[in-house]
DNA sequence: TTTTCTAGTGATACTAGGTATCAATATAGT
DNA sequence: ACTATATTGATACCTAGTATCACTAGAAAA
């Protein structure tokens, strides 16, 4: 019984959580991702593993979503972004340049929704909060 | 001079502004948008207007979106769907269940972004917020 | 370990949503 | 009415994503 038992990664995890086979395709997507460390598109996705099949990619993305492993951010303009989700309940920041995603919590924004059930006709079911921003490293390449 | 000057609808001045000429194809897209009363996604529109190519349809949506008298709500699993832009800057509400967009201001969600400025590394360029909700007439379908 | 059953794969064809092209046409100014 | 040019819309094309289905590989039983 060695330590090589704890090696299964967060996305590993979720797969098994499902029921689904450990197959090397989704192995390879699995790994894929998570050496990225930030947000991508399946097409990315696709090219960065051209031995997986575009099927198997786009499939393997939807089961993470659908179990709350991935997060689904639309794009005005664009192909969906796909972030790990490393907290419960978060927003995200977008970089309006280079796409990179951040997550964030902040208790105002629950304490805002609140404060608007009275002003909005209709049950909140659930909402979404995007900020966009320029990420340092894309301020820094403005200043040279 | 009589008051048929001011008969000029918001999206018919948001064309004029743009020095676009009103042609009758632009004139059937706005007039249909604006009998709508409700937000809509570009192909109702085409299927709405037979008569208006495809291409016209979704270049006179684009231009009013760059205008900003359309608002372009990017919709998870879907097509975008499109809503007058009633109040310079506001958040929307979407009924999960029919589609029907609201407009809301707060506040509040101005203040959580200043509060929300420290804890962001990167600067903030923007913001968007969606309430998703079960409309009124959604739930009284519900109750029956 | 082989067998067997079923989940998974991926090439292909397809769909939806949207844009570029470009000859034909309508608009607005003279 | 004439003319210059903005606009149109049929067409072809593009990107993103899904359905199909014969084939393959994983896992569990024998």
């Amino acid at each position: 019984m060695t330590q090589e038992l704890e090696t299964y990664t967060r996305l590993e995890t979720a797969l098994e959580d499902q029921g689904l086979r450990k197959t090397s395709a989704r192995l390879a997507v699995v790994n894929r991702i998570e050496d990225l460390s930030s947000s991508f598109t399946a097409e990315e996705l696709c090219r960065d593993l051209p031995d997986v099949g575009r099927a198997t990619v786009y499939r393997t993305i939807r089961n993470l979503v659908d179990v709350g492993a991935l997060c689904k951010l639309p794009i005005v303009d664009g192909a969906p972004r796909y972030s790990i989700a490393r907290n419960e309940h978060h927003h995200h920041t977008i970089c309006s340049r280079c796409g990179t995603v951040g997550e964030f919590r902040h208790s105002t924004v629950e304490r805002v929704l609140r404060s608007l059930e009275k002003e909005i006709s209709g049950q909140i079911v659930g909402h979404r909060m995007e900020i966009f921003i320029t990420c340092e490293a894309c301020t820094k390449l403005d200043d040279q």
